[in-house]
DNA sequence: GCCTTGTTTTGGTCTGACCAAATTGGAAGG
DNA sequence: CCTTCCAATTTGGTCAGACCAAAACAAGGC
């Protein structure tokens, strides 16, 4: 029983018991509809009091992981919580779980092009020429993913402020949560190839130089799926 | 297979505390950055105890509307948030903010099409022929909106569990939990037209005999158009 | 068997206390 | 006057023990 953990995110004792929690129940340890143990019990066990393990359990109750009522808090089915059970579930096991790791690409590619469509079909002509020449000012950097990734997110930030669309927003901000730091950590190179990038810059520039969103979605559907290609290797791979 | 969820019944104070003091930061009653009043405060203004109150700015954490730390709790942004604030985020009028709905009404339709178009790639045959049935027993029903809905609903729910992504299930969770029960509410007639319903069926039928992504994804744009402009008439009104 | 009870368990809340970290405010120094 | 630095205070994090109401459980009674 190891509690240490080299990049502990949960300061507090009650974070730190409802991450515990969490992965067990997202273990299958507990059927749906089974009881978890009583408060006072899991106070016992985690050697805490009481009200660090309500807060715990108010915070599992939150992702609808469980169902508290008084006479017991009952399981519930993983499909029926909330995103935010999907960051620990990629981190379950040693390595993330390939098939989730290509849905959440996958779905990341979909809100990705609706942003990036929406946006060229509302941005003005000013606002086109402005991500264009974001696009122009990526090009020396093709070669170097990591100068390259943060002037691309910086562009990605622009669509999304332009398409104004708060609920892909918040999707988006809660998947990246889960996902975006998880995936970092063990993605190491083969980094995409230059060619690829260079594509890639050149259909987004056309994309919403012509205000075309099947060339700008077409673009973005074929870089991630590059990224999906990637990323699975690196989960084979070691 | 009753899947009868109980409604949240926030009849606990934590509960409530939490939802008045969610809907106070998303009125913008605070500004980001700022500090909420400590737990001390907040208990003698509920008249509840500190631990009450702590469990529910515990939840509000959750959801990323505030960042609580040794020295106060501090307002976040509203686009930093998680889904789960979007719920809350409609019922903060009379009415439900239009422009949020339509975003709510378009995400719900891209991430439709997206399980649409990729279960009819992973269908079986066996499986494409029990789709076109479904919809084929709905005929009789496309008059009575009523009768025709939950049908739909069981049609959707097994394009979702052969596309057999757990990501755009659990957003789906999440958008419907925060989404469906509040526009119920609001939403009167005038139901959709049969007209629109029959060809919104044969579109549907259609795409997924032949196999074609294309048109089952323009049979669902146009549905979901169809059904975004009508509760647009029925936030007018009244 | 089913239904009605009394008992036990369990969650929900409260009170009051202590610790550690952050904030604050003022004193000392430039 | 501004900055720097160090207490004193505030604030969150946790603990302990207690009470209530509702749910679960067990035991009879039909």
């Amino acid at each position: 029983m190891n509690s240490m953990t080299p990049a502990p995110a949960s300061l507090t004792r009650s974070h730190e018991i409802a991450a515990v929690l969490q992965e067990e129940i997202l273990r299958g340890q507990f059927r749906p509809g089974e009881r978890l143990p009583s408060e006072r019990d899991l106070a016992a066990r985690f050697e805490a009091s009481r009200g660090a393990v309500r807060e715990a359990l108010s915070q599992i109750e939150q992702v609808r992981l469980i169902d508290i009522q008084p006479g017991g808090a009952r399981i519930k089915e993983v499909k029926e919580a909330s995103i935010s059970v999907l960051g620990p579930l990629l981190s379950l096991g040693e390595k993330p779980d390939a098939h989730l790791v290509d849905q959440f690409i996958d779905t990341f590619s979909v809100l990705t092009r609706f942003t990036a469509t929406r946006a060229i079909e509302l941005a003005s002509d000013e606002q086109r020429a402005g991500l264009v020449e974001q696009l122009d000012e990526m090009k020396p950097f093709i070669g170097s993913v990591e100068e390259l990734q943060p002037r691309m997110h910086e562009l990605f930030v622009q669509l999304d402020r332009i398409a104004d669309n708060l609920v892909v927003r918040l999707i988006s901000n809660d998947l990246q949560a889960q996902f975006v730091e998880r995936m970092l950590a063990l993605q190491p190179r083969p980094s995409l190839g230059a060619e690829k990038l260079e594509a890639f810059v050149a259909g987004m520039r056309e994309g919403i130089e012509r205000r075309d969103g099947e060339i700008l979605s077409a673009a973005l559907r074929s870089h991630f799926l590059a990224m999906r290609s990637l990323v699975a290797q690196a989960l084979v791979q070691e």
